[in-house]
DNA sequence: ATGCCTGCAAAAGATTTGCATTTCA
DNA sequence: TGAAATGCAAATCTTTTGCAGGCAT
């Protein structure tokens, strides 16, 4: 119980300092704080996972804002970006975009397994360091990355 | 001269290697060979660098064969990645689907000028090992993965 | 007040699908 | 001849945009 209460706190503590930065992005860009984004925003920090802009309009049903139309989510997604609140992940997942949490989140990668989907978040610093050298070797500054490993699962391979 | 008709001789050697592999995946599905799949496949396979759906029609179009429709080509493109003769790229250019040719083509990854949009193919023989290791330490069997560095190019980061 | 933000509807763009017809084995 | 392939049009799906009104500074 109190470290359910521990956690529930942390979380948002969390929430409260994205809603910070976010408001320290809006204010920098010399926009307008918006009671709207900031649910957005919140929605995107407490689901967990991976999620789609459908998905996060259903989350915002779910908690009873049931008039936040999905362009607006769609408008407030790159803030919340550039924010670092969200970063897009599973570009592989085909035609819908994915986000997931990256405020506060060690970056990661993903390996998924192509038969049923099943999903890791690995982190390799000797694969980073690997992926600056190989930028730099062509003249480049390394920004950022698209990485994902995509295989047979053991479950999967065991029962093929 | 004679260079160039030699390469001209290796390309269509080239693109014979691939139809055969194509009708031997044609005929192992128990499909049915065709006149138009195959101009598609010769376009892809003769289309340097990468290309959409839409770059591929004007590629026949250009070739006097006016009738064949997106769909179409919508419709044999998982054809042609099964037999390997093209595979997915540039999978973080946003909606449109791009392909390059993977038939007897050394595998490689992109990296990709932020600003300007340069692109760099590379390959590092170390990194695969990382990635099929990573794969291992979670109990995968790698089978390929998406992989795009994103950076600012020399020319770039000194004109800023 | 001024200008950003929002909802709604419509548009846009990419890809898919239904159907009648043609092509292939 | 029977199944697969194709062209065309229409449908889908995701994301974007125009606009009129609402909200924040």
């Amino acid at each position: 119980m109190q470290a359910k209460k521990r956690r529930e706190g942390s979380e948002s503590d969390l929430i409260g300092r994205a809603l910070d930065r976010l408001r320290e992005v809006v204010h920098a860009k010399d926009l307008k704080n918006s009671q709207v984004r900031e649910a957005i925003a919140r929605a995107a920090l407490e689901h967990g996972g991976h999620f789609t802009v459908e998905e996060l309009v259903r989350s915002l049903r779910r908690q009873g804002i049931t008039n936040v139309h999905v362009a607006t989510v769609y408008r407030a997604i790159p803030l919340l970006v550039e924010a670092g609140l969200i970063q897009q992940a599973l570009l592989s997942a085909g035609d819908t975009q994915h986000f997931e949490r990256s405020f506060e989140r060690e970056h990661h990668d993903h390996l998924i397994c192509s038969s049923c989907g099943a999903l890791v978040e690995f982190h390799s610093e000797v694969l980073e360091a690997l992926q600056r050298e190989i930028a730099e070797r062509h003249g480049y500054t390394l920004e950022s990355h698209i990485h994902e490993l995509r295989g047979l699962c053991a479950v999967c391979r065991a029962s093929s």
